[in-house]
Parts: structure tokens; C-alpha cells; sequence
DNA sequence: CGCCCCTTATTGTCAGACATTTTTGTCCTA
DNA sequence: TAGGACAAAAATGTCTGACAATAAGGGGCG
């Protein structure tokens, strides 16, 4: 259920139907929600296939999300009651055991609570929806940066700078520290999008020849269609 | 074709199917994608209903809109080149023209392809993408600020403010020139919506009352109805 | 007048069908 | 052998009809 969908990868109605059990037009209804939501590409008439994010839009998302988050982090800062600290404090402080643990899902739960604390309380809905639907484009970026490489640890001190400029009521602080959060998960998410688009590079190569390959096997096929066809 | 949906005026499928001559699967698949954009609402079992605009939320959506403008006019005062002064001012042109004419719709057109003109340029499609749906959302009260009132003309010197400062080559004045002016426009949103709530209360007690009219009328009926259950 | 039951309208979902378009596979030719 | 024309297969876009589940509205009753 998670991780099996890469980028650009191509889902098929008819298959999508039959996994999830539910009949095509209503496949076709959640289809178009998805799209609005940028989570799935859907060309006419080719289909819908998993978003693919390229390097520049990585960077314009986190640019948005930066600007979005310090703008929240920022108003929260003014609003925060001390039960906020204690959420504040929890998630930051599952986030240190998920490194000690060295579980990194645990790790990006905790940091999504961490900012849904935030933004549950920074007073402006229509940033929250904002954020989470930029979010929910480069979270796979952020697992993964926490999975395979090893980001966690500077993030945990970038948390707890912000934490701090939080509870010394220190808005501008707390938003640039924010701010600058984000600046790494970008620095991490672009390595990540560049990379993967030299493997879909080297991917379209690979099956250029496969391609080839797959010819010579075609060849030994013929002989049984050419029979078929001379029957009909 | 505009202006005959008013907020919170409930859609039925079979409605709109038959004035747009598409069927049931397709007709939902559209609104599928218009409930992600916050054009409509659409409650289970309850159907589609134009989406309401309430005071807090304008509020919410033109600080955002504010936030993000401000970067967009930032960026674009950096990047922007001879040829999209022109644009600039041909757009300015034109809607000064629309004030002189007094012709609102020109009026709306006319800063609509002013902010295209920044948009287009800004760098940053996401950006540019978040920002077309904010506008969306409330672009129908910007119209009736336009129409009804004379916002107009102050929304021209605002303009005029921020073209002079991107000509100046100064981000930072552009930004604050285009921050006012939304800000100018949050005002006239703020009242509408907030007339508009009064009259959706107002209508909410007249259609109570017609409801007891509706009651009255429909006693006549009860004579045949019961007649045609008595056959049955 | 207000409350409960029943009828009706509307939505949510499904299965099947068909034209159009894209993709795939085959054959022919240079 | 590579490449292009052509046919076959798969997939999508759209429509129709149907049915259960839910909500809305009317009628009857106290």
C-alpha cells in the first residue's frame, strides 16, 4: 500500500477497478479529485498516471510551502497557548526517539504532527488546506530523504530552533527558523528529484533495447500466427 | 451564463444534465473537480450547492492571495523585461478606459490580465497555479465591487503604484504597492460578504414564511393525491 | 401548532455498451 | 536489418439504464 506507485507510472482504469473493488465511474470521480490535487497527471485520452516532479517544480513548491508555513508559523507564534507548547513538545519529542530508534516513518509522523500542530492553530483555514495539499505533492520526497538518506538528525535540531523561537514569543524568529526547515527538506527533496530523473533517463534506454529484445522473441511467434490467420 | 449562481443555491444533477447535455457520469466527474478547486460544496447524500463565501473565510483567502501576489510581484520586478512593461501599461490603459467608459466587466477583465501579464513571468507556476485559485474563488465579489460600487477607481491609482514601482526596479515597493491594493480589495469583499450574509439570513426567515404559503397552497391538492392513494 | 410517518425526489453506485483514440503487433519494403 | 504501413488489441470518453440508500417534503394525528 505504500511506495508501489512511482512517478509517472501509468494505472490503468480497468486494473484500478478491480483492486479497489468499486465500478469506474465512481474510479473516474476520485480520479478527478486527485487530479485537482496534482497527486495523478490525467492526459485525455492516454489516462491517468502518478505526478512526476521535476526538479524546478520541487523547487517552486518548497518555495510556496516556505513562504505559506512562515507566514503560519509566524501568526501562531502570537496565538500559541501553553497546551500548544505541550504538542509542540511531544511531537518533538517522538520525533528524537523515532532517531534513536532509527524508524523513519515514525520520524515523518512526528514531524507532520508537529506542523499539523501548528497549523490546526496559526487562525487561517484557507492557508492550513494550502499547505497540506503542497505537502501531500513532496511528502514522498521527505520519506524518502528521512528513509535512505539520513536527514533526520539535522531536521531534529531545526525543529527544536523553531520550537524555541516559538516559546520565546519571538514571531520573526520562529518564522526564518521555519523558513529555513524547509530550505533543507528542499536542498534534500531536489537531490532526490534529480536523481530520479537520471534513473528515468537511464530506465527510457533500458527499454529501447528491451524493445529490441523483445522483437527477437516476437520472431518465434509468427510462425504460429501466420497458421491463425491462413485458417480464417 | 453569469451571475445566475448565487452562493449556496443547491445544484441537482439531473438539472444540470439536461442544460448541458451530458450525462450523469460525466456531469459528476466534473464536479468532482470543481469541489477540489472550493467552487462548490459538495455534501454526501446532500448533492452539490454553490460554494458560500463566509466573512472569515474572504478574510482568510485575500490574506493568502496578499502573501503570495506580494512574492509574485517580487520576483516578476526582478525578471521582468521592456516588452512586459508594455504589457503593463497596455493593461492599465485599457482599464482606465473601462473607468472612463464605465464598464465594469472591462474594468475586471482588464486587472485580471494586468496580474496575468505578472503571473505568466514570475517564475514560479506553482505560485502562479495557487494564486489563479485563490482569485477564483472570490473573483465574483472582486466583479460586484466593480459593479455595484465604485471601487474602481481607487483600484486604478493602486495599479498605477505598483506599475511605477516595478519600473522603478524596487521588489520591495512593488510587493507593499500590491499587497495594498489586495488589501483595498479585501475591504470591498469584506462588505459584500458581509451584506450578503445579511441576506441570506433575511431569506432564510422569508422562506419560512412561504413555507406556511406553500402549505396553504397545497391543501388543494390533497384531494387528488388522497383519491389516487385510495385506488391503490 | 408541532410531531411522526410515509411518499417522493435525489444521490451514490453499479453493470453494460459503444465510438474514438492510443498502443501494440505484424508484415512488407528499401 | 531498420523503418514504415497497416491491422488488431487495449484503453479511454461517454452514454444509458438500473437499483438501493438517503434526504426532503407532505399528510395525518394528537
Amino acid at each position: 500500500m505504500m511506495g508501489e506507485l512511482r512517478p509517472g507510472q501509468k494505472l490503468v482504469e480497468a486494473e484500478l477497478c478491480n483492486s479497489l473493488n468499486i465500478s469506474r465511474a465512481s474510479l473516474r470521480e476520485a480520479l478527478r479529485a486527485l487530479e485537482s490535487e496534482r497527486l495523478i497527471e490525467l492526459i485525455p485520452n492516454r489516462g491517468p498516471s502518478v505526478a512526476r516532479l521535476g526538479y524546478k517544480e520541487v523547487e517552486e513548491i518548497h518555495d510556496v510551502w516556505s513562504l505559506l508555513t512562515g507566514a503560519a508559523v509566524y501568526d501562531f507564534t502570537a496565538a500559541a497557548e501553553p497546551a500548544d507548547f505541550e504538542k509542540l513538545d511531544e511531537a518533538l519529542g517522538v520525533f528524537r526517539e523515532a532517531i534513536q530508534e532509527n524508524t523513519p516513518l515514525k520520524q515523518l509522523a512526528a514531524t507532520n504532527s508537529f506542523f499539523m500542530a501548528i497549523l490546526s492553530k496559526c487562525g487561517n483555514s484557507v492557508l492550513t488546506e494550502m499547505i497540506i495539499s503542497l505537502v501531500s505533492r513532496v511528502n514522498f520526497l521527505r520519506a524518502q530523504s528521512l528513509l535512505y538518506q539520513n536527514w533526520g538528525v539535522l531536521y531534529a535540531t531545526e525543529i527544536e530552533d523553531i520550537v524555541s523561537a516559538i516559546k520565546s514569543r519571538s514571531p520573526e524568529a520562529a518564522r526564518d527558523a521555519a523558513r529555513k526547515h524547509i530550505a533543507s527538506a528542499c536542498v534534500a527533496a531536489k537531490q532526490l528529484a534529480a536523481s530520479a530523473e537520471l534513473e528515468a533517463r537511464d530506465k527510457l534506454k533500458g527499454g529501447k533495447r528491451s524493445n529490441q529484445n523483445r522483437k527477437a522473441k516476437e520472431k518465434r511467434k509468427r510462425a504460429a500466427t501466420n497458421k491463425a490467420r491462413a485458417a480464417s
